[in-house]
DNA sequence: GAGGGGGTTGAGCAGTCGCTCAACCCCCTC
DNA sequence: GAGGGGGTTGAGCGACTGCTCAACCCCCTC
């Protein structure tokens, strides 16, 4: 009963398995042999096919990051204003913690802090969802203040760093989060009503603006 | 050479041990010999001290927060305007960074994800600061449309998750912080606008708002 | 000086880690 | 049928893990 190709993918099973492993038991937990198990598979694969157990992290979190936002990249599409944006990401987020895949991208973050190799993955797997928001970024802000003030792609890096680091504020302090998520709402429908002034009151927002740059010295 | 009471607090030179460790080579790198081998003591001591390494963890999770808090908390009690507080978090978080102590709350973070015992402890490291930030935004917000129409308390929590969401991403992504950092500063500008809208503007607000609750299904 | 408790030490146990390796099976090619 | 390469397997190496333990030293109390 030893060897043979069995045929099915077993690069993705590992995957698969990572992300898993990463989601219930976390970084410190995720070796090659806990992954392989949850894999249904032989730890031995994880070297032959990955070489390290670096190297199926950083696939994974990059195989995983695709999966999710490709996944929910039609919802994202239908986003039209800063609120429905904000609870788009809390339902995602309850979505895809009720599957069990709990916060994969911040434990390889918080791996990537300190193990310099699983950064680039990282990077890439968060630079998937900036991109997604920043697209849904541009198309909201198009006409509002909030475009003609804020550079949106920075702004969806923002909203990227943000999630993650209240995804992972949930996960200790669920009712903070709650009433976190709840503020910003509320502030999300405070920025609603300045899509409202009219060009006056614009023109008075850039004038205050200009004059809060040489204060603080431009830039 | 061996044995002898030392006299030296040990307990706090293995707690400042594991926040270093903590910081320098993450949570999963992070054990009684490497935090005891940091401290310049014992491994077993850290046993003898805390009975395990998740106790120790939590300690030193609470009693660096408490630090940090101290440290910065006089400065923080100078922050008048939301674009201040941003400089002010910027400011505190790249001076921890160099002086090595780099997101130990993001490390213990990631950990209580998966590790229910070390949650209390970080969720008590992050009300540390979830308290200064909710001080100084009530103080910000008082005679603000934002303090009129958000929730204070609500949204320290939603500025102490975001922080450490973008701490960790500058550490993977420092010119993508950068941006990000930028774009909130601008975007922090914006809302002091908000500050001097007239009273006829602020019930233009509050009607508007009420009309987004009723079309949203209230709360 | 005798006793005792707080603090410290190095050795050691059982378990897991990353990774390697020879053996093996299956399937394709000749 | 012989050969070969891709995929898989269990065993095993050295290093490290959390944690325990008997021994030990220092200082305080009587």
């Amino acid at each position: 009963m030893t060897g043979g190709a069995t045929g099915a993918d077993t690069r993705t099973k590992l995957m698969e398995g990572a992300l898993r492993t990463l989601a219930e038991h976390g970084i410190a937990k995720t070796s090659a042999r806990s992954v392989a198990a949850s894999a249904g598979v032989n730890q031995a694969l994880v070297f032959y096919h990955f070489g390290s157990v670096d190297e199926l992290l950083a696939a994974a979190c990059r195989y995983g990051a695709e999966q999710r936002v490709a996944r929910h990249r039609d919802r994202l599409a239908g986003v039209t204003t800063l609120a429905e944006l904000l609870r788009c990401g809390r339902e995602l987020h309850e979505e895809e913690r009720a599957g069990g895949h709990v916060a994969f991208l911040a434990q390889v973050l918080a791996g990537a802090q300190t193990q310099p190799r699983l950064a680039p993955a990282t990077t890439a797997g968060l630079d998937l969802w900036t991109a997604e928001i920043e697209k849904v970024l541009v198309r909201i802000v198009a006409d509002s203040p909030l475009g003609e003030f804020t550079d949106p792609a920075g702004l969806a890096r923002a909203v990227t760093g943000a999630f993650v680091g209240l995804e992972m504020y949930e996960g200790v302090d669920p009712e903070g989060a709650e009433r976190a998520f709840e503020a910003l709402e509320q502030l999300a429908a405070l920025a609603g009503v300045l899509d409202e002034l009219g060009p006056v009151a614009r023109r008075a927002v850039r004038h205050r603006l200009r004059r809060t740059e040489k204060v603080q010295g431009g830039a």
